[in-house]
DNA sequence: CGAGTTATTGATACACTGTCGCAAGTTTAT
DNA sequence: ATAAACTTGCGACAGTGTATCAATAACTCG
């Protein structure tokens, strides 16, 4: 590994984004912490209530309406992205900011990042037609991946 | 108009959905033929609640349930696509079977739709990198349209 | 056209997700 | 340590979507 403070490992994520909350002016507060902990360590996109559920099981609990107020923040500031594929509730990924998209597995949940985005590009023709002018977009990819593609019998 | 039938109009719109909803062996009742009445008089986006209030206003209404029912079959029959920009809401716009994207203006609401994608090519790259099957997509664009754009001081 | 068969409806009750307001408790800076 | 300010958590609430099931309406066939 041979730039540990580049990596984007769960745990840069996790002391990245500590860094960043304090920089913002907000506390690192335990409940806080205990958020920035669980989600540092999921392995994929988990939903709000994932996380409510899982955090209720530990003793000292946060409140539903901490964890909400603090995964707005998150999404706000580009460490969270919101999933949109099971439509109704609120689920997130782990994320660095910047534009990203996310290849979300539909067996086993993972999300992978993909940085290289030239959508805007190729959808630019279609666009031109409509005289619509772009301000971003959301695209969110399906399938299988490597892992699950292998395992199957 | 050269070819009447294969307009993508409102009009077409309903005919051919009442048409596809007798061809998968649904019957064509009361509440769902105001339903879909209401869709194809809709300009934009709407929301499922949206629907359900305006039908509770017209004398004959349609009751929550059987919205709810006709919606997913018509967004799961294509002829509804999602719109997830708003997120928690069930949001929805006319569609035509087969593959689209929709250009949503931020100001007005309209939805456009965008028949030509080469998403998942230009995303191929990425994608081989991360040896991940690919089975669908989600593309959503946001930006203003032309009316308003044209209409701001 | 009328009776039978079957899908569909709607009413109600319910479950779940997410939000709000405010008093009490923490964190941070001095 | 102390004060100021932010944050928490509780409880109550609101909105959205779902399940159930008897009553009803739509098709089909003779």
């Amino acid at each position: 590994m041979a730039h540990a403070s580049s990596d984007q490992t769960p745990a840069t994520w996790r002391h990245s984004a500590e860094v960043a909350l304090r920089a913002a002016g907000l506390r690192c507060t335990f409940p806080r912490r205990a958020i920035l902990d669980w989600i540092a360590a999921a392995t994929g996109p988990f939903t709000a209530e994932q996380l409510v559920a899982a955090l209720e099981a530990q003793h000292g609990s946060s409140s539903r309406a901490t964890i909400y107020r603090l995964l707005d923040w998150l999404q706000s500031a580009g460490w969270l992205t919101r999933i949109y594929s099971d439509g109704t509730q609120h689920a997130y990924a782990r994320f660095w900011p910047g534009h990203h998209h996310t290849a979300v597995c539909v067996r086993c949940g993972s999300a992978a990042v993909i940085s290289e985005c030239h959508v805007e590009e190729s959808i630019r023709p279609a666009l031109a037609a409509l005289d619509f002018e772009i301000h971003g977009h959301v695209l969110e990819l399906y399938g299988v991946c490597t892992n699950c593609r292998t395992r199957a019998d």
